[in-house]
DNA sequence: ACAATCAATCGTAATAATGCGATATAACAA
DNA sequence: TTGTTATATCGCATTATTACGATTGATTGT
């Protein structure tokens, strides 16, 4: 039924650009409620710890720390060890990377469209 | 073994608020390479039909019709009936509020973080 | 040393997303 | 009318994501 190889129910990534794929895994990183309170948790507070986010947001510690572990590896956050915890914070770097690659994609000039 | 009862595999939209529920929507229907070069092939020739999309992206039409889908249900893009084909174009307005509505997210003060 | 605390990871269950072939529908052309 | 073209939708296979309990490992306090 299918002749054609490929790989079923995964992004086909090579068929992009790194910038069209970056972009995408940023945002991908970002596209979930509970990733965009932690970061506005954090923001709030300057810096918190999971067990905060446990409370603050109501989901299991395994999920808290499940999505912190997304949002580390965009690099947006950063963690460091204190004491038994881990204390996170924003990595402004790269939040203002992410911002600057996102100005790229919007600040373009969508012209008067002439078909709609 | 599981006692509290609670929809595996599903968002808890419930413990967010409508902002941050939104802005997640909007940034899932974002992150996708193909939606991403979608939105940019249509600003480039400033509007487009599904058939010059799947020559340019080299995915089956299927598959291009469900990201338009996608894109028109978060009504970042619309279309217009033209003959047996439909033309796609940007919905400036849409476009615009989704620009703000990031800004309102990203353009807070991070500030130096005390922890890292 | 021993208990307590915190966070990461493993395992699992369920839903969501990705991609394409096949088919259906609608409009135009001959 | 018949055929062509364009797009949407259905059905399916596969992978990805979401969520949580249980466990593990590391650090602190007694």
């Amino acid at each position: 039924m299918y002749n054609k190889i490929y790989k079923m129910g995964i992004t086909k990534t090579d068929i992009f650009n790194e910038q069209q794929n970056k972009l995408a895994l940023q945002l991908k990183a970002l596209a979930h409620p509970a990733r965009i309170a932690i970061l506005q948790y954090i923001i709030k507070q300057n810096a918190c710890i999971c067990n905060d986010l446990v409370n603050e947001l109501g989901l299991a510690q395994a999920t808290i720390s499940q999505h912190l572990k997304e949002l580390k590896n965009i690099g947006i956050i950063k963690g460091n060890i204190e004491g038994t915890s881990i204390c996170y914070c924003i990595n402004e770097i790269v939040w203002e990377q992410i911002k600057k690659d996102l100005s790229l994609f919007f600040d373009v000039n969508v012209k008067a469209n002439n078909c709609c």
